[in-house]
DNA sequence: GTCACTTGCCTAAAGCCTTTAGGTGAATGT
DNA sequence: ACATTCACCTAAAGGCTTTAGGCAAGTGAC
């Protein structure tokens, strides 16, 4: 008699992402995604093989949105331009879908890491280099260098780490963006 | 007849904050900090308000500890000799003790954050620009700046986001600190 | 159309974690 | 001795996870 609900692992994973933006990621728990589509807990473990799963669904969807985004943002785009583009990607999805950006961070065993959309993200950064002039392995260390201040900056202003002090954080990341320009036009040789 | 365990609030933060190192910073439960004293759950209740609490108490050690070991580093040190230090402290405590270094990283309410030690964080990172010729309000986004790079870089290193790839990660370390003096010896104007 | 099969959700149950309430025995002080 | 306090205990309730087994609605074969 009881009409079905429908569930799937993609609409399980879509809905964990959305709770995941309303209460925090890891508030995302099967009972709660059972809830929303009410229906018992147990029915979920058809669809989905554990909780860590679901979690990791949830970090594999965000990382392919973000890489999406990322790839329209630095199209057509070079230099300092492609720069800020594919900075505010990262600044505005965390901004955008909190749940989801703490998600994209999680752990990934290294089988899935490799086959997950996270290699897409590597790959953008080192394009946008392409507008600077850094051979290797200059190239790699600046990639890692971006990597480093998109996370941390986000990160840290997501949490609040600057919340109370005085300039506001839209001039610091605009000032930011323009010292990594800077940086990268005159990379220090070894 | 029992044997008393000794509990008190201190003991149970170090106790969790080794846990912490070994097992995760989110695998620190209230049960298993009971089984290690070999003391029931409901014991730790009267040194301890909550499990929150526990966790808060861990991330203030951590961010004490941190902040000692900083101080430390940059005291007779300037310019980049400062920074490296300071850099390195970070870094090396999230390596020895990454536990407690996820757990530095616990979002605080505004009272609490207010009076942990992370106000002298963002002391000592401004004292390192001394050493540098930056008015403010480019000494702030400096400071975030650095801020960023460090925790981000240090979060993406202990996450395993660079292992798979060539030049090894302390050649990075290293050139991103050469490129973080030449910024900061060449900040770009406004 | 009916029979077997699959699919999707259910109930039941066990295990672990958190938290509160109330109790007991050992140490402390008068 | 006696009362008090302190440190830890037992008991119990509630939540999340996970597995096992059941039933009913759809699907395909004859």
């Amino acid at each position: 008699m009881m009409a079905r609900a429908g569930l799937t692992p993609e609409r399980l994973t879509r809905a964990g992402a959305e709770l995941a933006d309303e209460v925090g990621f890891d508030h995302v728990t099967a009972s709660a995604l059972a809830r929303r589509f009410d229906v018992k807990v147990a029915s979920l473990y058809s669809h989905v093989r554990n909780s860590e799963d679901l979690r990791t669904r949830i970090a594999l969807l965000a990382l392919e949105e973000l890489a999406d985004r990322a790839s329209e943002a630095v199209a057509g785009r070079a230099g300092k331009d492609a720069l800020s583009a594919l900075a505010n990607v990262y600044r505005d999805y965390a901004r955008e879908h909190p749940g989801r950006y703490t998600a994209a961070q999680l752990r990934l065993d290294p089988q899935t890491a490799a086959a997950s959309a996270g290699v897409r993200h590597a790959r953008m950064t080192r394009a946008i280099l392409r507008g600077y002039d850094l051979a290797e392995p200059d190239q790699t260390h600046a990639v890692r260098l971006l990597g480093s201040v998109f996370h941390g900056y986000v990160t840290l202003e997501m949490g609040g780490g600057f919340s109370h002090s005085a300039p506001d954080t839209q001039e610091t990341w605009t000032r930011t963006l323009d010292a990594l320009d800077a940086l990268l036009r005159n990379w220090p040789a070894a």
